[in-house]
DNA sequence: ACCGGATGAGTTATCGTTAACGTAATTTGA
DNA sequence: TCAAATTACGTTAACGATAACTCATCCGGT
């Protein structure tokens, strides 16, 4: 935190080196057009004067900001670190800057943080699970160049996405349950202006249904422990009956899991109990929770590896779809039944 | 993802306002110096144009990006994203975005990422738990005009700080595990090269020095469920005595109760645990974890606050010191003895 | 000796915005 | 009523970098 900071300009290499701006420029950017000699001179000159060049500067003469955005709605959610991590891994290999927003659940702030983003000339956004309707999102959309969605789609001039199987995921988890015996389902559905939470619930009232089932109760709540614990709790006040709950992802399942414990009900034992999303809390409390693994990390590299391909102009799938994977715990195994 | 960008200027704004730029400019950054009628036409032009301000090019200008940079070990640690979320919450109110890099626990990365910050011409930057030791942090610090720690010092004219009152933590923590009957001491002391980490450690040994005690076995770690594991499971393995375990952080005591449980050996009841941070997970294990509570979203507006007064040359404090508060949970609760 | 094509480097003109200054026209005050 | 102050704008010149072009120089081949 130095106190007088006068900024080392690129005229300034090229006074010391002895050159043109239009040179330093060239060499520093490994665009040849210098003898080497020359390159040394420039290179020493930048290395004493400590030059860093302004990519302010650069960004709006070249048109090229070499910062993404990524939106998600609440990073203290243990599922979007990761996908930012996988993000940025690939974004730091390519030389991108990544600008995190945290829009906190909430649809309004969405569209401004988005247009924030635009502003401060992003190349490129990711939005995670974005959840504004389809007709606002449209609009919002058509302002930037290239946008990559996470757990949501558009049409294709809008952006392109990645995705998770989640019609799969109820699926698997149904069968799952079907298979240890459940038969009265209640569903713990998330939010419920979110695109995966209808994803889900689609895919296990189709699950289901094959066999000939409905769920007995279904109740929309925050992606949260906070969520899953109200709603659970509501549901067993309701006096509904079920021996599994379906829930929206692991948190709102880590919440079911205390509405039960509360209440005294047996987890396998009286309800069996399936999360996704795979977050470490699904193995650290007791009984462990079965969940859909999703390979967020993989979300976060792919997401940005499309993105870095619209950026370039390059051919990219318009969608792409990552499998979950069922992983049987504690919350759904009957030790003793 | 509209196709075909034709970006709108203050040009464009002026030209249709029938203005020059310098008086869209005025209007537009609400600087008067145009009648309420002008104002009006000017409004609606850009209104009309969809003219959104290009920040590059006004940064460049004007010498202020109204972006901040926000540096932090690992996002994917609980601890982080609410210090994350307060900052942004007071970094929105005044209109500046932030950066977020994560330095994935490599001090190498550390200054490498700086640098980057700096050239992307950020106002200041936030940077918390910095690892690099103090004789390579000092050159760093010193690129940028306005730095504020995290859980971290240095001298007055290269950064403040934002820090927790480990000692006085310590010595909670001490005493409330002498008070339960505790004599023996581990300590799982979390990254060696983690300032906090000695924070924490001379605290406790200072609270047990005053009672004529010192620590069986200290063992640095990773932050993370697998280093507290694995730590754990060592000394355990070493035959090491004792009958309360220290813990860097809840990251780490929860990875200590894994291995706990996994040798047979009973919490709270053969050995007390005790953790840092109040993670939401502290709450969440079985037993729940004693945990000394740790403001992290008010640290967050702290150094988002004091960094915005260094920005504006406003006076602020070098350092502010915030208290953690001992959380009395079932790890150190010998419900039966 | 002459030409075509690399090669090495400089010039000029922006990128989109704002600081600083300039200048009419209008208002104010005594 | 007339200078002084204010209002309402316009002009010019950057901010720090790069794109696109220009122009010598040099080298080999014929």
């Amino acid at each position: 935190m130095a106190q007088n900071e006068s900024p080392v300009t690129l005229e300034d290499v090229a006074h010391l080196a002895g050159v043109s701006r239009m040179t330093v420029s060239r060499v520093l950017n490994n665009r040849g057009g210098a003898s080497d000699e020359t390159q040394k001179r420039i290179r020493d000159a930048a290395e004493k004067l400590n030059y860093r060049p302004n990519a302010m500067a650069r960004s709006l003469k070249s048109r090229r900001s070499y910062t993404i955005g990524v939106i998600v709605p609440d990073i203290s959610n243990p599922f979007f670190p990761e996908i930012f991590r996988g993000a940025e891994s690939v974004a730091q290999s390519h030389g991108y800057t990544l600008i995190l927003s945290n829009v906190v659940e909430s649809a309004d702030r969405e569209a401004e943080i988005f247009d924030k983003l635009v502003a401060q000339q992003v190349d490129g956004i990711i939005w995670c699970s974005a959840r504004m309707p389809s007709d606002a999102l449209a609009p919002v959309l058509a302002t930037a160049q290239s946008v990559v969605l996470v757990n949501r789609e558009a049409t294709p001039d809008l952006a392109r996405s990645v995705v998770v199987d989640y019609a799969l995921g109820a699926r698997l988890g149904v069968d799952h349950l079907l298979a240890i015996g459940a038969r009265c389902f209640g569903v713990i559905a998330g939010p419920e202006w979110a695109f995966g939470a209808h994803a889900r619930l689609d895919g296990v009232k189709e699950a289901l249904g094959s066999h000939g089932i409905a769920p007995n109760a279904i109740l929309f709540c925050d992606p949260t422990i906070e969520g899953g614990n109200t709603a659970a709790a509501s549901l067993l006040a309701q006096g509904e009956r079920f021996d599994a709950l379906i829930c929206y992802n692991d948190l709102t399942a880590v919440g079911a899991l205390m509405a039960c414990r509360n209440l005294g009900i047996d987890v396998p034992g009286d309800v069996a109990l399936i999360g996704f999303d795979d977050i470490d809390l699904a193995q650290l409390v007791t009984p462990t929770i079965t969940s859909l693994g999703v390979p967020r990390y993989e979300i976060g590299r792919s997401a940005m590896t499309m993105l870095l391909k619209i950026i370039n102009r390059e051919p990219a799938e318009q969608k792409l779809v990552l499998q979950p994977k069922l992983l049987v715990r504690g919350s759904t195994v009957r030790s003793s039944a």
